[in-house]
DNA sequence: TCTAATTTTGTCAATTATTGACAAGTTTAA
DNA sequence: TTAAACTTGTCAATAATTGACAAAATTAGA
């Protein structure tokens, strides 16, 4: 189990024999800061999930799966939350999904 | 449901017949900013939960759950997120707690 | 209606957080 | 050893968030 996104990639990086650098190269960042990512000293970006699904092949949802769980995680760790946050995130996401797709349909005028 | 924190607010406050400056003034902030806090165009600070749990007299634990529920729905909706998200997110704080417990069994060295 | 209170919106400087970059250090393995 | 790999520290640049205030819009009561 990895509960640190930086361990995930390392785990990723190692396998595949790359070092730092090379990594980095393909993330576009710095090899001490991709260091600093994968010793958790650092936050990876959102927006190079996709360059690093790319990289191992990966399947871009699963890896928002991991990516995602790893900060809500640590976000309820850091503040004790209850483990009842997730069940309410969860009917919370579906209530924002289906008024936010009755929206778009008022929208759009396809409500048929 | 309510799946804009400051829908919560809103609520809260429209029910105990405060106006924006008078819990603006309990919270320590502008009025103006709390009304886009309200509509969902600026973010409710962390910092003030328990200001706010205190006006209203409520359990601090449930308004996290509430917070960090609705924070979580937020991201999930906006990057599209499987809800298998919410399960790897369990997981893995429960991992850190155990992991963490025991380093800080090793640490206080108390680990009978 | 008129008016005052309330709420909303826009803006912007100040604060705070994040990032990229590089140098200097340590560790690892041949 | 020593060269490659990795780690750490620092700091300016950039980006994001916040506080503050003015002005506009809305609401409710006289």
């Amino acid at each position: 189990m990895k509960a640190i996104f930086g361990e995930y990639i390392r785990q990723l990086r190692t396998d595949k024999g790359l070092t730092l650098t090379q990594l980095a190269a393909r993330l576009e960042l710095d090899s001490a800061n991709l260091s600093k990512i994968e010793n958790g000293k650092r936050e990876f970006d959102e927006k190079r999930l996709i360059k690093l699904a790319s990289t191992f092949n990966l399947d871009i949802e699963k890896l928002k799966v991991e990516y995602f769980g790893n900060q809500f995680a640590k976000k309820m760790y850091e503040y004790n939350c209850s483990t009842e946050t997730l069940i309410v995130a969860e009917e919370k996401v579906n209530y924002l999904k289906s008024t936010n797709a009755k929206r778009a349909q008022i929208e759009f005028g396809d409500e048929k």
